[in-house]
DNA sequence: ATGTATCTCATACTAAAGTACCAAAGTGAT
DNA sequence: ATCACTTTGGTACTTTAGTATGAGATACAT
């Protein structure tokens, strides 16, 4: 936060620099009308659209994985893994080969995800997790 | 597509227009060449947003149902019922209870699901809809 | 009318998932 | 060193899920 305050605040005094620096070309004549006119129009196109930009990846970014609800909820890392195989379609025995451990560990891992997610199957658990904003994608 | 470059087109016509304007003005001495600048400034600016806004507005239309493969996936209103149930995390008892049948039912609806969307278990039809674009959310 | 597809339900079975314990070994912090 | 947590794995059991097959009822199109 203090970030962007730094670098909007750093843009409007470089937007006011130009304005002034365009004025005072004008006046000298070092530059013609045509040239400054299409100067400004540039940056403040590349302006608007970065502003644009920061804004859609600001909305795009509550899309992505909740690290802060991923460490309320308390998976460990196994356990963590073991969802994601989960939501990938995976049924223990293929997640069991994945991981190279036995099925048993996974259906205690897949149980433990079940405690920690208050689910009863693992499809509710996969839709409380993407709920939760836990898996990618 | 044809509508687009419509759009664009007239953009264009309209901004050189609006440069030509503005350096009549300013030769005419009508506006200071502060307003100018300034005006110059706003109007580009907005049209960088609304551009990058348009960009956007394409990346996320994306994510919604996908009616066309729906329909080369060939599935029946009620197998798309169940698929929906099962992806919200329900048992087949529940999905039943849910639409008034037997478990039965749910039962030979969530087999042909599996055959139309080539799985073998319901995470795994749950992928694939999810990936074809089927699944609201 | 007759065929095609959908929706419904049943039985009987196999396979997978999930629960409930228990327990050893490793890790990391105080 | 001790405690808490994680990871691993096992046995034994219950519950869902999934398959195979058959079949009646409805609806819709040719």
């Amino acid at each position: 936060m203090k970030k962007t305050v730094l670098i909007f605040g750093m843009l409007a005094f470089a937007i006011l620099a130009l304005l002034q620096l365009s004025k005072y070309a004008l006046i000298s004549g070092d530059l013609t009308i045509e040239l400054i006119i299409s100067g400004i129009a540039i940056v403040f196109f590349v302006i608007g659209v970065a502003i644009q930009k920061r804004f859609r990846k600001q909305e795009t970014e509550s899309k992505e994985i909740d690290q802060k609800q991923l460490d309320t909820i308390g998976l460990s890392k196994r356990e963590y893994e073991v969802l994601i195989e989960m939501a990938s379609g995976y049924s223990n025995k293929e997640i069991a080969t994945h991981l190279f451990v036995s099925e048993s560990t996974i259906k205690t891992h897949v149980s433990n995800v079940f405690l920690k997610l208050d689910a009863k199957r693992r499809t509710q658990a996969i839709q409380k997790a993407k709920e939760l904003q836990i898996l990618p994608i």
